[in-house]
DNA sequence: CCAGTTACCTAACAGTTGTTAGTTATGGTG
DNA sequence: CACCATAACTAACAACTGTTAGGTAACTGG
């Protein structure tokens, strides 16, 4: 149940699906089924209410798919921002990345409906509503070349790394663990620990360490 | 044109655009607008005949997909033996990553509308096309797993490193430089040597070298 | 020249889609 | 109690979907 029903139900409110509610419900349709497949009927079913209703709230498809994928950038921007900020001051490359990494993960392949739907669909959606998604996400992509550009001044990166290219690399690499990820086989927690470590040392064997 | 259309009209047929040119067509379709928006009357006007005509080659629209998604894995996964069996005999580790690196991203952003339809549109198709598509992803996958695990055995790669995991991680991030690379911006060579290079050897900064 | 094959076209079908207009029931407020 | 906002419902629309049946023109082998 939403909050906000929640909250309606214990005013002893006759508890109404609700906007919050639509949402939820389309999150996660657009997740399991992607973008084309899931149709307002669909959505209205799985909310248990009629189609028509939906316009109550909304004012067209596309409308209801705009609000999810934003609230699917900032759920995993402000999941990524907090674990980064809540290390101890001069923490190591090595830790604040993993840091990263894991709030990341955790957001996609645990935590939110809203972020996996986003990372699913984006590439489905008419371009007007990805148009809509871009400050969002740019914000989010923004906090993320922040990150690195820290580390790459320290000196804990290589320097002749392209900080936006390292961003997409890595992002399109996490993201991309939404196709085959199966939480029977692994946690999330284990899969950024062996990320960060692909990505800051590599899988070539070595003669030090 | 397609080839076949090309030697049907230099023997003076009236140039049918034929299966072969509906696929072409299709897959450019399917790659540039994914596969929920695509349908039958599109493809039949790109290809310049009428939608119902296209049930003379194919038996639904199932077929014509299950056709691109299978030839967009037959090419990339040729593309990348090749590219791997043409090295000389005792080829290092590095190189050999290269090579396969290299052909698969060449193959995707350069070459076969039909490679990057496949990775476009795979999670949008309907299920049943999936399956029938999986055969021909396990091969191409074994393909990278024999050289992994053989770059492995040589002592080259780190021995704690999972095989399927970091063949996953590696064609996951490959691919996902189709929703952001830009011909404009740089070439699908520059890109496999960054590529190649982090995942080898890490963004660390290191004493050594 | 005729028969057959190839590759298309036309027209229509049943179902689904997003969307709209008008209606109704509920519960809080003055 | 009357009033009003909230949150639904019903029923229909035009457009579009994949698909099918039947027809037609062009070239090919006998």
């Amino acid at each position: 149940m939403s909050e906000l029903a929640a909250k309606q139900a214990s005013q002893g409110v006759r508890s109404p699906v609700g906007r919050e509610g639509v949402l939820d419900v389309a999150a996660k349709l657009f997740r399991e089924q992607g973008y084309g497949s899931v149709s307002l009927r669909k959505i209205a079913e799985a909310a248990g209410i009629k189609a028509g209703s939906l316009y109550y709230h909304f004012g067209s498809k596309d409308e209801i798919v705009a609000a999810v994928l934003d609230v699917g950038i900032q759920v995993v921007h402000d999941s990524m921002r907090q674990a980064v900020s809540a290390l101890p001051e001069g923490t190591g490359a090595e830790a604040s990345l993993h840091a990263a990494i894991g709030a990341h993960l955790r957001a996609l392949l645990d935590v939110s409906d809203y972020t996996s739907a986003n990372v699913r669909i984006f590439g489905q959606v008419p371009q007007s509503v990805r148009d809509a998604n871009l400050p969002t996400r740019r914000a989010y992509e923004a906090e993320w070349d922040a990150l690195l550009s820290r580390l790459q001044q320290e000196g804990a990166l290589k320097s002749d790394v392209d900080i936006r290219h390292l961003r997409l690399m890595l992002i399109g690499a996490l993201n991309a663990t939404l196709d085959w990820f199966d939480p029977a086989r692994g946690s999330a927690e284990a899969l950024s620990r062996t990320y960060a470590d692909v990505f800051l040392n590599g899988i070539l064997e070595r003669q030090d360490t």
